[in-house]
DNA sequence: GTGAAAGCGCTAACAG
DNA sequence: CTGTTAGCGCTTTCAC
């Protein structure tokens, strides 16, 4: 692989003027220099080692990508919002799977470290239960890498999310609205903030309407299909149904509704389902999902430009909200008695 | 950020010995030398550059991967294999989507380049109308960059895959043991030599079972939700109807069942539906989808470790080919009126 | 306008 | 067992 040096030769310059050529420095270099080494650089298909120039400008060109899992929809959709921002700016990503183990977790941060990663994005994943993962933190904010958080407010750093109280208050005042009482709740990790937000819209919605919060309706989940099917069956061995299933992502509403077609309930005569997130399938299930469409390409998108700005030296905002949409679909409607 | 000099200087001994004591070289160092360079490292929070030693090393430890679009399930499912492999052997991951365009595809493998990346897998998306691509192959390959692709064999390099042409006629047959002679294909992108396999098998099944091939049956499809819905649509509007659909993959099924149904069309009474890849979502779907069961994870997890194999200096098969699977599910049936 | 020299942080000969 | 020297390929003072 040819180096600055042999281009240097070959055009019979300094290897100083070569860099200034290629790297269309300010420093003023003559036509008949500059278009001897271009034609050098070209006869020899000269690329810049990108090592070596990082060692020098202390800048990688590459950002990091914490995920719990990449082949989540969720998170998937999310890592290409910030993948295609990132080409746009010359960035390369890197992409780390915790499976939210917070010590895996670790492990990458410090990889990551090592490797000059001009900055990290979070984009979910993360626990409020690891005071060791603050240390990682305080030694990456000491060599100036950028941070940023998706949505889970987990991580101190500058975040870019969606009011996760106000979407899920808004979603059970829908269903509210449709004469629902008895509404469980399928949550989410419960070490995730996420969860936590979600569950505290429910809540004040119950009580703003006035109906008293039954702990008994709040069942677990894991934002996974399985853990959809599993609420359905609960649902099923249930004496008394609840007439609406809110399932805090999407994942787990489609999950369950399989199983509850399966069982020959009706949705939503039988019983109304709800989502949030708004992955790409839940217009695709049956019925169609009304869920919370949550933009999460464009989460990925302003996370990178977060990124890209703090690099720059601009003090962007500490906190970046987009906006949610309720999309009522087919899988909600009115219970068949109301109570 | 403290570096090996630092250490040195602290440990009393030379950037050497650290070097040693650090990557537990086999170069002996007496037991209190190790100590207090690793005592020293502690106090001081050290972490190596990873960019300084892959200079000198000439490895990176990183693994560049080219996907079409790293947020349609089947390929985030790869990459997550790929990802999960990658880690055990403390290999880093870069994702890079093209979005099957091939001028950007050389882009980015001109860049992983620049960042020396040991490896580069294809994960599919490769088009073989494109001859600038092998320029850029050559120059990785003299640099002695692992090359692996995956599924397709657009890209000239070992490959790991599973057989789509006997796949897709296994499940030709399969409709066709149910009674159906007009089956219609729903293809992918023309470019992609897996559409191409894909419809050749469903060709040779028809040969063998004596039914004549219909070019008017072969419709164009694209991989995605949207290109089921045409192809739905275009079910919907033809007068002599197909008995059956097969896509050939399963976003475009599941795309066409969603239209299907909304039109009143039962599924797999009227018509029935199959996909190809088997991807989570096939079996929460309703109905739920017969489909091709592609190994995904696993076609990832085994790209990696042949890659890993050529840069140890194994010299693996040129072609490792893994087993599908055909999944019969709910959504195909016998025609209600066999022709 | 151009170039010489220094050095980023590390490892790999080669001595001792 | 330990250290000295050199250099990966590049950019950046600083001098001319």
């Amino acid at each position: 692989m040819a180096s600055i040096m042999d281009l240097a030769r070959r055009a019979q310059v300094s290897p100083t003027t070569v860099s200034r050529v290629l790297n269309n420095s300010s420093h003023p270099v003559s036509e008949a220099v500059r278009q001897r080494v271009l034609q050098a650089a070209r006869e020899l298909d000269y690329r810049p080692n990108a090592l070596a120039r990082a060692m020098i400008t202390r800048r990688t060109q590459i950002v990091g990508v914490i995920v719990g899992d990449s082949s989540d929809p969720y998170f998937s959709t999310i890592v290409r919002g910030i993948e295609t921002e990132a080409r746009a700016h010359g960035y390369l990503v890197i992409i780390c799977n915790t499976d939210r183990d917070p010590l895996v977790e670790q492990t990458h941060l410090r990889l990551l470290h090592d490797y000059q990663v001009d900055g990290i994005i979070f984009a979910g994943g993360s626990r409020h239960d690891c005071n060791s993962l603050s240390t990682v933190l305080d030694e990456l904010r000491q060599d100036d890498v950028a941070l940023v958080a998706l949505n889970p407010h987990t991580v101190v750093a500058a975040e870019v999310r969606v009011d996760n109280v106000a979407a899920a208050r808004e979603m059970t005042e829908h269903l509210l609205a449709l004469g629902h009482r008895r509404i469980a709740l399928i949550g989410g990790p419960e070490e995730l903030t996420t969860t936590a937000d979600r569950l505290q819209g429910y809540r004040q919605a119950l009580a703003a309407a006035g109906v008293p919060f039954d702990p008994e309706l709040v069942w677990p989940g894991a934002f996974t299909f399985e853990s959809g099917v599993q609420a359905a069956r609960r649902y099923l061995a249930t004496a008394d149904r609840p007439t609406a299933l809110f399932a805090a992502n999407d994942q787990t509403a489609i999950g369950a509704m399989a199983v509850l077609r399966q069982a020959g309930i009706r949705i939503p005569e039988d019983v109304s389902v709800a989502g949030f997130d708004d992955i790409e399938q839940a217009r695709y299930v049956f019925p169609t999902l009304t869920t919370i469409s949550v933009p999460m390409h464009r989460l990925g998108v302003e996370g990178m430009r977060h990124l890209l700005d703090q690099l720059a030296g601009k003090e962007p905002p500490e906190l970046l909200c987009l906006p949610y949409c309720l999309q009522i679909r087919d899988s909600t409607g009115p219970p068949l008695a109301p109570s």
